[in-house]
DNA sequence: ACTTAACCGAGACGGTACGTCCTGTCTTTTC
DNA sequence: GAAAAGACAGGACGTACCGTCTCGGTTAAGT
């Protein structure tokens, strides 16, 4: 995996069980305790395995906490195909926004994707790693979804893609990291409507009166 | 100031050279070691100051440097007491996020400004502090260019202001944050433009026409 | 005390409860495990102190121990102000030497001086303080008695009271150490008036003539 | 070889590159870094040798450097087959003496016998074999010397040969592993006079009438 | 002016975790 | 089937900080 090859290692000798003992370890250490509480130590002792078998393989908690994510990612595995598409790109959002409110108001996922997020802020390897194994895949997912929406007219033909799904998540993301509100279904419902029609007013007839085409 | 009040201290018989000292040194250690690296025991040392002093007015390095940033910012006297409103709110929203940008990119502050982030990502009585004490003014003041291009009927009327923010600020902020692309001039223009005129198509006609620029 | 004082610390504020509770610590331990399996950790631990207050004021295990000597040496106090003088050298020297013999064998004692012994063996600094603190002033004791012998006639004048002492206990001290045979009483009496008589043979009135004066 | 004889092992297919590698290595690793910091990672790495090979066939490293010795012993072959007998006895023990001092204060002996030595105070097992394996058959050269010393009157007919012998030798080993002085070509002469004479005052006319030399 | 109480610098202390090194065992692959 | 290679669980190393605790020495109040 992308953040555990190190230089003297040898993979092929590497204990299968020791590395997801570690890695489940971590995830749920990071959950009990909290991410400036969770210890290499910890997470040995309670994997049942030896510092070393950590810092052979890791070059950093944080890593082994991404690398834990990634399990989780491939093991949960099937991961949707594709985002909700009936037609109805507001609904359809509404309903990705208001499951990912969800997740991240969940007790389970919290603490650990805040121990994430912000190991990411301070690291740009590991940002780097986390976008291309963690993000680049969602990502890909909602822009097959704008991508249709688009085709359907329902967004502007000129929309940059990546700036809408900034303004979708962005805003999300942030209030849930920083704490600068409530995060709740009925919020993601008004993001997504602002977002869609923009802050401006729009001309009395309505700009979504193709909605739902 | 509002974290540091401890139950037994006497504020009247606190040195402020100390103080200033301790806080000064805090953010300059911060830029040069990272948050990570940072120490009580570092700062202390760097102020010439007792440890004790430190713990006897502030909780955690976290508060330290909250502190450290409400000293700057009242320090950088004046504060803006307005957003620029020349009445085009589209350039002015532009104007003052490229700002944001510069700042955020500032290698100067970029480290300090991700500690503190994180910091309140961890601690949820931090981010009370940070939500009242430093976000407050200032989205106060983006409240009221806000108001005014409403009043101008630049904005929708039922619109409200507080997503509004959020939908400005949030993908910038996210971006930096979690280096998810490029933290540049060009894409602050280009949130401001899209936010503004939302991703639907516009009808030609439509609203205050500049849609599609 | 000679070996414990470092380069930063300040004695003055030295916590004496520690400080005993470490040098009786290493002086248990080493009877239960043994020199090898003693520990630093082990000893802080069972001291009930942090392991930076053992680092703090001894620079190696073996200091820890030489101290633990030197504070039993100090604390058995008085010790004894000579060694027996009936007038009978021969006597009085198979006394101590019993005595000697009785102490190396000692189960309490055996192990930690072996410790220290071989420390010494390995570590010319400790070897200096040995010799200085805990050595010198028991050769003094011994040069008296042989002196005093000497001044009676039982000893040749021109006798080099140094290596006479070498001479008496160190076939003793080496066989304990080494193991190269039997370490009994009667092994002692036998050194006594070997190193007396010397290996040659005595004219035939014998030169034990004056014994007992 | 006494020592390496494990349960298991077929000593037939064993390689004797390897084995020599190792004590080589070994030794010379000892005289370099010292005993304590003698490890059995170092000892298989400079030997180029996995580590399993020296568990195999030795149980401790003090072991290995026993075998070590023995190696050495014997490479250094032919050994003397007798000590030199010019029927002068104190001259010729000078002479043994002198050149024992010499090889106790060689640099590259000085660290791997105190290695060894200090390692069978601790390890009654591999002092047994050391007293089997090298200390017999130069006991038994030393006792030759003497009993031909005997033989000519130049030693005491009732002499225990043993008890003469640590009365030469003791005093010299002893000064050396504990440094309680300098160790010199004049110190061996003074031991051998002083051990042959006795302390006691010689009848003016008595025995070998060398006394007070 | 004289206590007196808190602040302050300094830093020792009992702890916890760090990241490294080595132990002795095990397993895989090569000869 | 011994040997080279090296991963592994375990545990001690010596260091860095944690947060608490004295210890003098200022430094302002309150008498």
């Amino acid at each position: 995996m992308t953040t555990e090859r190190r230089a003297t290692a040898n993979a092929a000798r590497r204990k299968e069980t020791s590395r997801r003992a570690i890695l489940t370890s971590a995830f749920e250490l990071v959950q009990e305790v909290g991410y400036v509480k969770l210890t290499i130590e910890g997470i040995a002792a309670r994997a049942g395995v030896g510092k070393q078998t950590i810092y052979r393989w890791w070059p950093s908690k944080g890593a082994v906490l991404f690398d834990a994510f990634l399990m989780l990612s491939e093991d949960g595995a099937g991961e949707p195909a594709a985002l909700p598409d009936t037609g109805d790109l507001e609904a359809d959002l509404k309903t990705v926004l208001r499951a990912t409110v969800a997740e991240l108001t969940d007790p389970r996922y919290d603490e650990p994707m805040r121990a994430l997020a912000t190991e990411i802020a301070h690291d740009p390897e590991l940002a780097a790693a986390y976008l291309e194994r963690l993000d680049a895949p969602l990502k890909e997912l909602k822009r097959q979804r704008l991508r249709s929406a688009q085709r359907a007219g329902q967004l502007a033909d000129d929309l940059d893609l990546d700036v809408a799904m900034d303004l979708i998540w962005g805003p999300l993301l942030n209030r849930w990291l920083q704490r600068t509100g409530p995060l709740t279904a009925e919020y993601a419902d008004r993001v997504v409507t602002t977002s869609l029609n923009g802050l401006r007013p729009r001309s009395p007839e309505g700009g979504s009166a193709r909605a739902g085409a």
